[in-house]
RNA sequence: GGCGCAUUCGUCUAGUGGCCUAGGACGCCGCCCUCUCAAGGCGGAGAUCACGGGUUCGAGUCCCGUAUGCGCCA
């Protein structure tokens, strides 16, 4: 019954849905969807010191952006719930008190105190850190005696002291590890809560999970996963540690490299295409050429065999590169939703409401081609909307001209404008063409000087479209306007 | 400190013994287009494939060692 897929996504309520946990979650979706299996979220908030309110909506939104679904987890159940671990404890503790009971696992009374001096003796000595087994051989009555004394205990593995532990990474092939390194580690807290060794190993089994992708930060602990699963007569899942994701200094991208969340990319304009696309690309790729790949392309083709080994700097540069396409691939129309709902949210209180959707839709193929992320509209539109400053803006006087000419210029703009009779593009461009020529001036500074009138900035959409879209009102009264702050 | 993993242009990567005088993409530079900015087109710089030994007729590709980086263990 279990030669379907079934992947899990498995984040921590401990803050945002930080992109390299994002991109787990998107391989993983991926590997389930191309191989039609299933994608399960299972919430791991065992560590209640570390769990952080809104967490959790913040990951499973970062998920729902990406169009990521689960076919089990919260919001949808499913057959193997519940799928928060802090809704199965009496699990994990029946599981370890099972494996005390044979002899795998031991009651440990140490103290933290007595851990934290173990601790600091072993580094100072440079010894590996790790639990001196001290607990490990306790006799019936000494644990009988400390139990009723009511002394708080963890239940710690009886890892072999001897042999080593071997398991196949579908990434990096068999890694071993000696045994003599790994030590008796905590796997139920004396809360009563499990640690992260104890539980993914029960929930992965229980949830009849067979394929397991993970950081690669999690390698190092592999072992005792797989001990675990020995102890319990279970079969393991297969293991794929995935490379990382790193900051520019090539540490483990983190919060101080700048914004680590995925939905902060979403909130500076990115769209969930273009992240998902990125993000299927930073350590995973299907040839030597491909780069755009929709979600589609990108299912059909997923393979573990294809990810990288090696942990892979986060570009914005790149992404923002990418994330432009995706804007060029978009039709007009929707990019005009966007764009309405952008500047709903961004212009000021006193633009005139509702911003007509008729209006964006000819000012949307103005500056398609120019966007590279949707946070970038308001400034590139906003004098569209907005009155401009009310005196000459910088770039007025073009290089090469001086104020007396550039009063000139604009005076026979004013006059040539008032003989247009129908007001579109093409007609404006062949007065204002031959006009420059009559100036004795390029297009160039002629026109460059008609643009900072009208729109009060050095860069604009083409300008003859732009006047059009403005409207003859507008162009002429703000280069009145110029024309008199000039005088 | 121990253990583990990794190492091809600045960055993401292709490459699984001869197709590699190492390919693509982002970024950068130049030119073209052009009313500015983009987009687009063309071209360029940029990698002694971390280093050192092997194996082989032949190594970026296989083996060993070293270095460096990163991760985990607190």
């Amino acid at each position: 019954m279990t030669n379907q897929v079934r992947v899990r996504y498995a984040p921590s309520p401990t803050g945002d849905p930080h992109v390299g946990n994002i991109r787990t979650a998107l391989f993983s979706w991926l590997y389930a969807r191309h191989t039609g299996g299933k994608f399960i979220v299972r919430i791991e908030d065992t560590d209640v010191s570390r769990t952080v309110e809104g967490a959790l909506e913040s990951i499973l939104g970062a998920l729902e952006w990406l169009d990521l679904d689960w076919d089990e987890g919260p919001k949808v159940g499913g057959n193997y719930g519940p799928y928060v671990q802090s809704e199965r404890l009496d699990l994990y503790k029946d599981i370890a008190e099972k494996l005390v009971a044979e002899g795998k696992a031991y009651y440990c009374y140490c103290t933290p105190e007595r851990l934290r001096l173990m601790r600091e003796d072993q580094t100072q000595r440079k010894q590996p850190p790790g639990y001196d087994r001290t607990c490990r051989d306790l006799t019936k009555t000494e644990i009988e005696k400390l139990a009723e004394e009511q002394i708080p205990h963890v239940i710690r593995f009886k890892f072999p002291v001897d042999g080593e532990t071997s398991f196949n990474d579908l990434i990096r092939g068999e890694v071993k590890f000696s045994n003599h390194t790994v030590d008796d580690f905590v796997m139920l807290k004396s809360d009563g809560y499990p640690t992260y060794h104890l539980a993914n190993v029960v929930d992965d089994h229980l949830m009849d999970i067979t394929h397991v992708l993970r950081a690669e930060e999690w390698l190092s602990s592999t072992p005792k996963h797989v001990k675990i699963y020995d102890a319990l007569g279970y079969n393991p899942p297969l293991f794929a540690h995935l490379p990382l994701i790193l900051g520019p200094d090539r540490s483990k991208l983190s919060k101080r490299h700048g914004e680590v969340s995925v939905l902060q990319y979403r909130d500076m304009g990115y769209l969930p295409e273009a992240m998902f696309n990125f993000l299927a690309l930073l350590g995973w790729s299907l040839d030597d050429h491909t780069e755009l790949m929709s979600i589609s392309d990108l299912i059909d083709n997923f393979s573990i065999e294809r990810i990288g080994k090696a942990g892979a700097i986060f570009s914005l540069e790149k992404l923002t590169w990418m994330n432009g396409t995706y804007i060029r691939q978009m039709s007009s129309s929707e990019l005009s939703t966007k764009i309405k709902s952008i500047l709903d949210d961004t212009l000021p209180d006193n633009t005139i409401r509702p911003i007509s959707l008729d209006y964006i839709n000819t000012i949307t193929p103005l500056i398609h081609e120019r966007l590279k992320t949707m946070s970038e509209v308001t400034e590139l539109v906003d004098f569209f909307f907005l009155d401009i400053p009310n005196y000459p803006p910088e770039g007025l006087i073009q290089k090469g001209m001086d104020e007396i000419q550039t009063l000139e210029a604009l005076r026979r703009t004013s006059d040539e404008l008032t003989r247009v009779q129908s007001w579109n593009a093409e007609k404006l461009e062949n007065i204002l063409r031959p006009l420059a020529e009559k100036l004795e001036v390029k297009t160039g500074q002629l026109f460059g000087s008609i643009r900072v009138a009208i729109t009060g900035k050095k860069a604009t959409p083409p300008l003859f479209e732009t006047m059009e879209v403005l409207g003859e009102d507008i162009c002429k009264k703000r280069i009145n306007d110029t024309i008199a702050s000039l005088e």
